[in-house]
DNA sequence: ATGAAAGCGCTAACAT
DNA sequence: ATGTTAGCGCTTTCAT
């Protein structure tokens, strides 16, 4: 227990080190390396000396240290669009407290929805180490090479939600063209027989998917495609209500509405009540996606809820596995089961 | 430009390092590190040798190395209870908007409104060395030990939204008192005369100003208080329809409510409506704090917002300054400018 | 059971 | 203009 008057640290970071440990014990290093990460050789009494000396100076491991010397941060990066988006909110969260129980760190980082900010973003996460990404493209992202990058240096990672088709990554996705061909065949037995469809980006995977979930209901049940029902959006706000005002300016509007993104529909809920239209019966309305805004509103909105949380649940458990398995890992894909859940705003034989 | 065979990263880590660059050109790291980081004593075509090759091997600096030598990560740690709420979702956004800008990476932790997770979360920052911390409490905290900790150690932080009253912190606030104040006052003006007020837990620093704008509000329009018209809450979903079962089984119910989650209020008029009753006529609601809910919900819901992006902003920039200032910074605080925003829940002359 | 020393990748004196 | 070296805080052989 010699005790010297310089306990204070000394150095850079002005915070408590394994040297100071080691001289204030005035041991080596090595033997406090040791006791700090319960090692075998070692006395009882020195493990218990350098453990209360470490809570007395109140010294606190130094991470960057750590993983520099191991060549493994415990950390996980994801990139995300948007989280003010509540899928993102939702995924986020559940990846946290996976993670947290898994023993890893997260740093997120918002892409704003810029493909420059995403690819800027990611190399961040490689250049903090990170033993693995999980990331969901911004809107704006064309080019996929700073993907192909994270994989030509054998970085783990998980594509989830705005997936990318281009590329042979790990996915995790929603039950897209199911979710989409169940919202639209339940309006068709609704009585929906010219059926709107408003989906995000053209290039989105995700907008092709559900689009062809759409067309395949429409088959499926006779009713002949047409291209004016077909409209694609930058997701922007309000985008629903200047899509509705396209549709009913149509010389033979739609009947019966599916949005990708569950806001949209409401926007256009919220216009079709200001036109005094009667919802379902005029006009009905399903959604991709389920939050408290569809449950809230009246009508209630129909929607297709791809539980976010699963989701989030799903891709960082993956990760776990790619960072685990390293090399022998081989990228697949999970699909989410979702859930059609049927509320006032396309049930015409109304419930309340 | 010497060629050896071995470009190849021979390393733990399996990632390009400043000692391949070197070895590859047959130059001395040190020179390598002048050129990446385009320091004055250098011959330009050096640089160039040593940016090109930096291009070709996919070189990426090692950030853990970078931090752990010089004493600084350029990173902020952000702990929140929880992204599902959108105030947080917001801030934290505009946060890591800013930070971005101010060439700062940000580590977001979730407490998940758990006390021991949230102290967790601030050692885990501590350990990652972050140059500062933005902490909102989780509403189970009781102790603050954690923050006298970072305080002690000379990290920056500062403490936003929910704030602890009992440590001298940086702190940016909302106008607490005067959101409560005006909104209780603008039920008043609407004829309600029996108010009830429905808050978060009673510890929290914000419950308490915000009753005592309530209270305030009440005084001046000379309306006596009754503690059966005060609540308090956890803040659990359905909270609302609970609290509101109770305030309808008051022999003299309120005519007018104030919730300090949005959400509750818009609890509080689904069940009212189930009731029959007539809003805003019979019972007006306000919220402090906007949405999408408060906004499209029927009623729209009248409330004070407290701009969450500006808070966020306010929050970051105050850290930033904290950084820079280090030991010559000294704790303010500031208190963010809201707005009323009337709509349909509370004006009795019914504009639509 | 403990210490000495090398090394993780990088920067910054200190040479030359 | 470039090379040599020490050191950031830690873990881990290899000695003893």
């Amino acid at each position: 227990m010699l005790e010297t008057e310089s306990n204070k640290p000394t150095k850079k970071s002005g915070q408590v080190t394994i040297v100071d440990l080691a001289k204030h014990l005035g041991i080596s290093v090595a033997t406090v390396s040791r006791a700090l990460n319960d090692k075998s050789d070692i006395s009882p009494l020195t493990r218990k000396a350098v453990l209360d000396a470490a809570v007395e100076l109140d010294y606190k491991p130094n991470l960057l240290a750590q993983s520099l010397n191991k060549g493994k941060t415990n950390t996980i990066g994801v990139v995300i669009p948007n989280v003010e988006l509540p899928f993102f909110a939702t995924a986020l969260a559940e990846m946290q407290r996976v993670a947290l129980r898994s023993g890893y760190r997260v740093i997120v980082c918002h892409s704003g929805e810029s493909e420059e900010i995403e690819v800027l973003n990611t190399e961040t996460l490689i250049a903090c180490r990170v033993d693995g990404i999980l990331l969901s493209h911004a809107k704006e992202t064309n080019s996929f090479d700073h993907i192909k990058h994270v994989i030509d240096k054998g970085i783990a990672i998980v594509n989830f939600d705005r997936v990318c088709n281009e590329i042979d990554t790990a996915k995790v996705i929603h039950e897209d063209f199911k979710g989409s061909f169940c919202l639209v065949e339940h309006l068709i037995e609704q009585g929906c027989k010219k059926i709107g469809i408003m989906l995000g980006p053209e290039k989105f995977y995700i907008s092709q998917i559900r689009l062809a979930g759409y067309k395949a209901a429409l088959e499926k049940h006779g009713i002949a495609l047409s291209t004016d029902y077909i409209v694609y959006s930058e997701m922007k706000k309000n985008d629903g209500t200047r899509v509705f005002d396209y549709f009913m300016s149509l010389p033979n509007p739609p009947d019966g509405i599916f949005t990708m993104l569950s806001r949209n529909a409401i926007e256009m809920m919220v216009e079709a009540k200001k036109r005094k239209m009667i919802i379902p019966e005029e006009i009905a309305f399903v959604g991709f996606g389920d939050d408290a805004l569809a449950e809230f509103f009246e009508p209630s909105l129909t929607v297709f809820n791809h539980f976010p949380a699963k989701v989030g649940e799903a891709a960082i458990n993956m990760l776990i596995e790619n960072i685990d398995k390293k090399e022998s890992f081989l990228p697949y894909t999970q699909a989410i089961t979702g859930e059609l859940i049927v509320r006032n705003s396309s049930l015409k034989n109304g419930i309340s």
